[in-house]
DNA sequence: GCCCAGGTGATTA
DNA sequence: TAATCACCTGGG
């Protein structure tokens, strides 16, 4: 189905590094996956795109993109005077927060640390092979991201091979815990920013950085901004240390222009 | 072959 | 509370 949708641009979606399992096949032509779900999506034009999927699973990528949400607000917030801020978001035109599902993004965020991109993706996939369920279609074969219960059905070698290293543990743990119903994911929704960082560090393996993505990514906190090294460089360099006070509401979202830009262009 | 990667938990003072 | 350190392993 084709749709006209403002302010969205997949290729810098799938680089931000919010995701890790969206791939541009071949040029303007990306495979989707999230959640169990695989959704081939064309893009047309700047502003065009068709969806491989009928109009009832559209419901599911409207919320996934964040569609109904207008991203000019965003970027509204820059500051006249702030000449870096305004060339991030230039950079990053069509950037959004995605809507992630909240088992998939802790893991894949507890995967995440200490390891660039392309690692982690290597990583995320091998688990994905070795332990989803798979998606056979007519654009080829896919892996669903696995769960808790499908991780624990792998052996602690079988999870080394992901190339977890010593995440492995804090994975296998989270993965018991929460098929024994330990963490009741969707209920933190309803908690305030504050609390719901304080429940998700009491996971192991999960500290501030990836408490805060996944505040961000899968709850969708548009006030909590991960800070990690290059948005430090970023603070200390361009901000005396700190976010603004004038940025603060929206710290997530600015800090995925600044991050998107530097990662990319580094500083200047 | 070397160095570092979107960090974290444990230990120490 | 703050500083220091080890940690698996894949990429550049």
């Amino acid at each position: 189905m084709i749709k006209k949708i403002k302010n969205m641009n997949l290729r810098t979606i799938a680089n931000s590094g919010q995701c890790f399992r969206m791939n541009e096949a071949y040029e303007n032509v990306f495979d989707i996956l999230a959640n169990d779900r695989y959704l081939r999506v064309r893009v047309l034009s700047s502003d065009t795109f068709d969806f491989d999927c009928e109009s009832y699973e559209f419901k599911f990528y409207s919320n996934y993109f964040d569609l109904d949400d207008n991203y000019s607000k965003y970027k509204k917030v820059c500051k006249k005077n702030d000449t870096f801020l305004k060339k991030c978001i230039d950079f990053s035109s069509g950037l959004r927060i995605l809507n992630q599902d909240k088992f998939e993004t802790i893991i894949s965020f507890i995967i995440s640390q200490r390891k660039s991109v392309k690692a982690i993706q290597t990583s995320i996939e091998r688990l994905c092979k070795l332990s989803g369920k798979k998606i056979v279609n007519k654009y080829g074969t896919f892996y669903a991201f696995p769960s808790a219960k499908e991780i624990l059905k792998l052996n602690k070698t079988k999870l080394l091979s992901c190339g977890m290293g010593y995440r492995t543990d804090y994975i296998l743990d989270f993965c018991k815990d929460y098929a024994m119903g330990k963490y009741d994911l969707e209920s933190f929704s309803k908690l305030s920013d504050d609390a719901l960082i304080e429940e998700l560090l009491k996971i192991k393996g999960v500290g501030i950085k990836v408490a805060s993505c996944v505040a961000l990514f899968a709850y969708h906190r548009m006030s909590i901004c991960p800070v990690d090294v290059w948005i430090n460089r970023v603070l200390e360099q361009k901000y005396n240390g700190k976010i603004p006070d004038v940025y603060k509401k929206y710290a997530g979202m600015i800090q995925q222009y600044w991050f998107n830009y530097t990662r990319i262009n580094k500083l200047s």
